[in-house]
This record gives structure tokens, sequence and C-alpha cells, in this order.
DNA sequence: CATATGTCCTGAGAGC
DNA sequence: TGCTCTCAGGACATAT
């Protein structure tokens, strides 16, 4: 599922459009439910039609194609959405079309299967209400263990929940969580308030080092296949995933724990009881 | 204020 | 074969 990794790499494999000019943008016709999209179809076409990108960049979870006016172009794909510079896999699922003013440039396309993912317009005043450090927490690249601790210190909630709030730390979801806990050999379901200094410093290198394995590795593509690059191709962290998706299989770091999944939040965690040792608690 | 739950959406796969 | 059911989980709205 697209989280900071995944979304990382969209942006790099369309760096490419920024410089261009969009000629127009286009919105096939469809069945399905139309993906949350702000300002309306024709307004969001002709305050970007004429433009040019001058930034692509990620913000969290998001795409944002800055253009040279004050608008940006939003991307949140969430689930099922891709980004890419290839023919889609279909025609159904294409929510926009955006073509360029040199037609031998490949048109932008945002397809998503499911009615998830949200495309919008934003003012730099209305983006930085949106996604702006009031909304989100430090990107998880940059968070620091001293931001970490104070932050969730008194925080009664587990541990990989608190790590899925984009309001305490942006950019980590559900797949990363679990990789990034038991590798700093945490238990998912530690209160925060009882996680000491030395365990979030942990949690902290543990995060930026798995993201960034992850990046390298262009980001995970599950069985279910929902993630594609910008290229159309899988990412490659799914190979290197040492307890997601791992359930009952042995432990990939201390090769003597069984991987476990339990629930949290309605969401899937995984952990190595052995590695991740609950009355340690660090 | 902090925390928990419900909701959106579609396709895949299971079970009958 | 074909139907119904459940599940997956991003982020937001609403409830406690």
């Amino acid at each position: 599922m697209p989280e900071l990794p995944e979304v990382e790499t969209m942006c790099r494999g369309i760096a490419a459009v920024a410089g261009r000019q969009v000629h127009t943008v286009r919105f096939p016709k469809s069945h399905l439910c139309d993906i949350e999209m702000r300002p309306a179809k024709p307004a969001f076409r002709r305050r970007v039609a004429g433009r040019s990108i001058i930034r692509v960049r990620r913000v969290a979870k998001r795409v944002i194609l800055d253009l040279d006016s004050t608008d940006s172009v939003v991307f949140e794909p969430r689930m099922t959405g891709r980004v890419l510079l290839t023919e889609p896999p279909d025609r159904v699922h294409v929510r926009a079309v955006f073509e360029f003013a040199d037609a031998d440039h490949p048109p932008l396309v945002f397809w998503s299967m499911r009615g998830l993912s949200t495309l919008r317009l934003l003012t730099a005043a209305q983006l930085a209400d949106t996604i702006g450090p009031n909304r989100l927490g430090p990107d998880a690249l940059l968070v620091t263990t001293a931001h970490l601790h104070q932050r969730l210190r008194a925080s009664r909630r587990a541990v990989k929940v608190a790590l899925l709030d984009q309001k305490v730390v942006a950019g980590i979801g559900n797949i990363y969580a679990s990789e990034i806990l038991h590798r700093a050999r945490v238990h998912p379901e530690i209160p925060c308030s009882r996680i000491t200094p030395r365990s979030w410093q942990r949690v902290q290198a543990e995060t930026v080092a798995v993201l960034e394995e992850a990046i390298r590795a262009k980001g995970s593509t599950l069985r279910d296949g929902n993630y594609r690059t910008a290229a159309d191709e899988p990412g490659g962290f799914q190979d290197r995933h040492r307890v997601y998706g791992r359930e009952d299989l042995k432990c990939l770091q201390c090769g003597r724990g069984t991987v476990r999944r339990i629930v949290q939040a309605q969401r899937s965690t995984y952990f190595c009881p052995v590695c991740q040792r609950k009355a340690r608690g660090k």
C-alpha cells in the first residue's frame, strides 16, 4: 500500500515531468464512483491547463506537483492509487490523465482501482491548511528521538497504533510499522508511556533505516499487486520483509521465534515474540 | 484533550 | 457454476 517508500518511489519515477507544461487534463468517463476530487473537474482543468510543473515532491504519503501558479496538484493514492507514465492496466480505473504540451512525452495517468484515492488542486494557503505541520507530524525520514519521546511519553496507546498516527509522525503505514518495531525489538502492544528513551532511539533509527532501504528497493508490492512504480514495475522490498505477511514462519532475525499475527485497531500486526519481548519493554 | 470506532471503495478468494 | 460473504487498509469524521 503506498506508504512513504512507495510514494517516494512514485515521485522519483515522475521527476521528469518537472519543467513541463501541461496541455490539458482529461477525466475519462466511468461507471465507477468518482474519487474524491476538489475542485470539480471543469475548474480543475481550467486552473491546470497551460500551467507548467515547477517541482515534484512528496509530502507524507502524497505526491505533489507544484505549478507555476500558486496552485499545487495533490495525488493521494491511499490503498490502490498509481501515478503512471506508462499505459495503465485498464481504462476503467483511470481517474485523470495529464497531457503535456510536448505530445511526445507520455501523459501522466492517475489510476486507482478503488475510489478511496483523492485528487486535489490546492492553493498555497489550502495546502498549508490541509497537509501542513498543524495536520501532520514530522516526516518519518526526519523524525527525531526527542520528538517521539516527548510527543508520546504520556500516551497510553500501543506503540504500533501510535506509529500509524500521521499527526505523530508522517509516512509510516501498516507494513513498515511492523517492520520497524521488529528491527527495533519493541513489542507492538507496549503502551508508549512505558517505552524508554533508549528504545525510542532504536525506533527512530530503525524507522529511518527501514524506510531508506525500502526506497532503495522501490517499495513493497504485496501479493495483491496493488502497488506499482510509475514505470509499472513492482517494488522489491517485499522480499526483505522480516515479519509482515510471515505469520507462522520462522523469524528471520533470531531464527528461533515464530512470527505471530495480531490485530490492533482493526489492522494486522506481525511480530516475533522472541525478539520483541513484552516484559522487557524496552 | 486523548483515544476509539465507523466509514468509504472494489476486487479477490473462500465457502456453500 | 454462481451466488454471498469477508477481508484488505489509507485517512477522515464522528463518538466517547
